[in-house]
RNA sequence: CGGGGCAUAGCGCAGCCCGGUAGCGCGCUUGGUUUGGGACCAAGAUGUCGCAGGUUCAAAUCCUGCUGCCCCGACCA
């Protein structure tokens, strides 16, 4: 490929849309453009990438023994409804109806198409267990795309799902895909975390998220040194007692607090700490009331909340709720008599010592409570936000580090939540028909990709790993219109090309200084310039990395970058 | 959905307050001089000033509505 003819339309300057690096970069380099807000071309650079990133996803899916298939971007409503996510998915799934007026979605997973795949097909254990996989456009109506290919609306997924007869061979197949991940990720020249996650919509019963560290990531990883890590989502917290509270545990008293309602105000108008206050929150969990302690100087974690509570759908209560169950105003709850309502606190809060909280009447609060002396004994979970700086739940021994990470793969052990609403079952060796235990795992493409550049790039432009970079080789004569350096660069290209390494040719009537700035931000890993010495016989190869900066004889280059290929270092 | 901001040439931006011939830099085209890290000179081309109304002799500029986009939050594999 010449570089005159290629579609590559660097940019000097950073279009005012792009906000990270991997999204500059992308734009800059002229690998995609946007379309839409979330919605992008794929210019031939980025798609080469991206292609580079497939190619590795199919090999090592195939080699784990998972076979690729292709499902539909319209699905039609039907399945959706039979999974019941029509409506509990919610906007996010992008619906529209064809001329007859039957309801479809764009598909932005495919549980519901693969389990209507298998159920019509799949009818004996004899044909268990089994995984297919696909590589595919995937939409979500996202209400904030962002960053370029790390979160669009169209993206590139490879999503996979197994199919078992017990839980047995899902846990067998869950660990050879964590294994096939890994060689993937490797493979992507990444650096990342295997993270404890939690299922979200997906329901079921574990999963794992794969994180790419980069200071831009979207998630927040918190870990440990003895291997536990974990999504701040999900992440486990150790309940935390009060010891280093001086005084001795009093009576329970009522008091005034005139119109102070926050943590804040009241801890400081009582002169007593944050962590002794109880905070109260009513919750409204699938249109049941539910109050919800806390320790004052903790936050609910709203997914565990959503989890223990087994509800649907969950937010904080209106102020009118709160003032029917309490008979006071928000800002003085608390759970001292309370009757009629579903309790639940976190475990913490058991050890708060001289403890307050709200009266249940406005402007007063209750000092000096003691939990199972002063109110029922309530539910106790885990239910606060691990933060940074937490004892690790896993040791015990030591403080959490935090770490922002990028999502690019997901692995869930998803049991029979799809197989039973959508019927869809096998026959055993009994004769007995039984659902489906099912696994799925997925990998943003494109987000791949991103993360890549997010984690290797410098003020010049993408380092790319070697797996992923879209051209291995620049060759370029320095002087445009010198005779005898085209000829000795369009030489090399061609013994590069029949070596089997990805070259192109810079054939462009530009100045060395533009030439050379385009290749550094498209990030080829080796450059070889054909310079005033070319007619001596010596070009000067260079690597992206710094690795390799010599003029050699013309005969050597091609065999010196092959030997660095194949060392894996440049 | 809440808060904030933007929309003028391919990209980055000025002009808008205070209404009166639409500009700058980069890029692009042509010619010339250059040629080892984003050259220089000269001559050019490129705009429904996001859309629709309104006010006005006159609207990029003032008013109203809409749309698109960006940022923060909420939400989310």
């Amino acid at each position: 490929m010449k570089m005159s003819s290629l579609l590559a339309p660097t940019l000097r300057e950073v279009p005012a849309e792009a906000e990270v690096e991997s999204h500059k970069l992308m734009l800059r380099a002229g690998l995609i453009r946007k379309v839409a807000a979330g919605i992008y071309n794929y210019l031939p650079l980025g798609l080469k990438v991206i292609r580079k990133v497939e190619t590795i996803v199919r090999e090592e899916m195939n080699r784990a023994g998972a076979q690729e298939v292709l499902m539909p971007n319209a699905v039609p409503a039907e399945l959706w409804k039979e999974s019941g996510r029509w409506d509990k998915y919610g906007d996010l799934l992008l619906k529209f109806k064809d001329r007859k007026e039957a309801e479809f979605c764009f598909g932005p997973t495919h549980e519901e198409v693969i389990t209507f795949m298998v159920r019509s097909d799949v009818r004996s254990y004899r044909q268990l267990p089994i995984n297919l996989y696909q590589i595919q456009t995937k939409f979500r109506d996202e209400i904030r795309p962002r960053f370029g290919l790390m979160r669009g609306r169209e993206f590139i997924m490879k999503d996979a799902y197994s199919f078992h007869e017990t839980e047995e061979s899902l846990d067998a197949e869950y660990k050879n895909m964590r294994a096939a991940y890994c060689r993937i990720f490797e493979r992507c020249g990444l650096d990342y975390r295997i993270v404890g996650a939690d299922n979200g919509d997906m329901g079921g019963s574990g999963s794992e998220e794969f994180m790419v560290l980069a200071k831009s990531g979207e998630d927040e990883v918190l870990s440990c040194s003895c291997g536990y890590g974990s999504n701040v989502e999900a992440a486990r917290a150790l309940p935390v007692r009060c010891d280093d509270v001086p005084e001795a545990q009093q009576g329970i008293e009522e008091t005034p607090t005139p119109g102070k309602k926050t943590i804040e105000e009241v801890s400081a108008f009582l002169k007593k700490l944050p962590k002794q206050a109880i905070k109260t929150l009513i919750y409204t969990a699938d249109n049941t009331p539910v109050m919800v302690l806390m320790r004052g100087d903790h936050e609910v974690n709203e997914v565990k909340l959503k989890n223990v509570l087994k509800a649907a759908t969950l937010a904080l209560a209106d102020d009118a709720t709160v003032k029917k169950i309490t008979g006071a105003d928000v800002g003085f709850a608390g759970p001292v008599g309370m009757k009629d309502i579903r309790v639940v606190a976190d475990e913490s809060v058991q050890f708060i010592k001289n403890g307050y909280t709200g009266a249940n009447r406005t402007d007063f609060h209750l000092v000096n409570v003691k939990y199972g002396r002063d109110f029922m004994a309530p539910e106790l979970f885990d239910l606060r936000i691990t933060r940074k700086g937490d004892m690790c739940p896993a040791c015990g021994q030591k403080a959490l580090e935090s770490h922002r990470g990028i999502e690019v793969g997901h692995i869930f052990k998803l049991g029979t939540k799809y197989s039973d609403s959508m019927n869809a079952q096998f026959l055993d060796r009994e004769s007995a028909s039984r659902p489906f235990i099912m696994g799925c795992y997925g990998i943003g493409i494109g987000r791949t990709a991103a993360a890549a550049i997010e984690q290797s790039h410098d003020e010049y432009g993408i380092v790319w790993p070697l797996s992923l970079a879209p051209f291995m080789v620049l060759v370029t004569p320095a002087t445009p219109n010198d005779p005898v350096q085209m000829e000795i660069a369009a030489k090399l290209y061609i013994s590069l090309r029949e070596q089997g390494i990805d070259a192109l040719l810079d054939d462009r009537d530009e100045r060395m200084g533009v030439k050379l700035k385009d290749a550094d931000l498209i990030g080829f890993p080796y450059k070889i310039i054909a310079g005033k010495t070319a007619a001596q016989g010596m070009v000067e190869v260079k690597s992206r990395r710094g690795a390799i900066k010599e003029n050699v004889e013309i005969a050597k280059a091609v065999d010196m970058i092959r030997q660095s290929i194949q060392e894996k270092k440049y």
